[in-house]
DNA sequence: GTTATTTGTCAACAAGTGTTTACATGTTTC
DNA sequence: GAAACATGTAAACACTTGTTGACAAATAAC
């Protein structure tokens, strides 16, 4: 019945989880290291070797946490387009978005590149074909998945002078379409 | 005015860009090692960092060369939508996407998104924009520059299973008419 | 209260990597 | 042919980084 806990796995596992997306998400695997984890999570760099095994499985622990479908989901699905471009584009969700920016500045490792060909057929690609529909549901799905991964990329990897130049409203107006006719079929 | 020249400073050095080329295409800035890149360039490590200066050099020359507009340019703009989708489709020519395949898999370096950035805006968006014309041409220029990172990224970096078991014409016919769109305007 | 288990710390290892320096060998110039 | 230069080689340095093992401190079990 302490009220403080100075010793806590499950608080130190989850702030090394916390720290890890955060860091792979600002510089993708192979530009974060071990010890900028250990001392963002505020703990020695062993632990992180400890719980989770290796970087490996820590990289694939703290991107699969938060990586869902659900986020996006809509009833509506004539404003689908709409809302996805928005969710991509917008800031305040960004955080839910690091899942994706970790993967995408990791794109040139092999682990990373195989847990995002995972993630994204199982939790995504599948799963909105399913909800879609309609003829080739599957090519149209991986086309939606492709051009989100291409508009997050531009925007928040390479940070595009020429999107950055243009209002959020101007940039949905164009990609919504796009993704809506992707559903439409 | 001997026949073979074991000492030529000029082949050597294009050696050692194409080699570096290659494998930053294959393992990205972080995943390739100049001693790699020696290998393949059949001579010494240390000649790399002589000619070039280091390895940030290194991947902006090896970039840089063959990137350029004109390869996908094309008369009638009426077919530039499959035009594009099939060149960075085709395997044939992929050895012209060496360059962007480098750049995409080097993403969670800064030196790279730098390069790429620049060189997205000046090589491609811009001349893009005052090729096609119309309204809000660059913004249109720089979606097209997101749905090609977004295809290239999903089709040769993920190699996404769903678009693996779809042929080459179904997936043209899904992008084709996507990058049309945003040429007509 | 004593023991056993958990949790955290410290230090070091071993491997990889960009880069540099000193040296050797070939090529050109006069 | 000898000196000057260009090109290539070998080795080592300095640094980073993932990982591990031995030890200390705190907590739980009895």
């Amino acid at each position: 019945m302490t009220i403080t806990r100075p010793r806590d796995a499950n608080a130190t596992r989850n702030n090394i989880l916390d720290a890890a997306r955060t860091l792979f998400a600002q510089a993708g695997y192979d530009g974060t290291n071990l010890r900028q984890v250990a001392e963002l999570a505020e703990c020695n760099v062993a632990l992180v070797s400890r719980y989770f095994g290796g970087k490996d499985e820590l990289f694939r622990e703290a991107v699969l946490e938060g990586f869902t479908l659900e986020a996006i989901a809509i009833d509506d699905r004539s404003k689908f387009g709409e809302h996805l471009a928005r969710y991509i584009l917008s800031k305040r969700e960004r955080g839910a978005l690091e899942p994706l920016l970790a993967l995408l500045r990791s794109s040139g490792n092999p682990n990373a590149t195989a847990i995002m060909q995972e993630l994204l057929e199982v939790q995504f690609v599948q799963p909105l074909a399913a909800w879609m529909g309609g003829p080739r549901a599957e090519l149209r799905a991986a086309m939606i998945a492709s051009v989100v991964i291409g508009l997050a990329t531009t925007h928040d990897v390479l940070e595009s002078p020429t999107l950055a130049r243009h209002s959020l409203q101007a940039i949905v107006k164009t990609v919504a379409p796009i993704l809506q006719a992707l559903i439409d079929g």
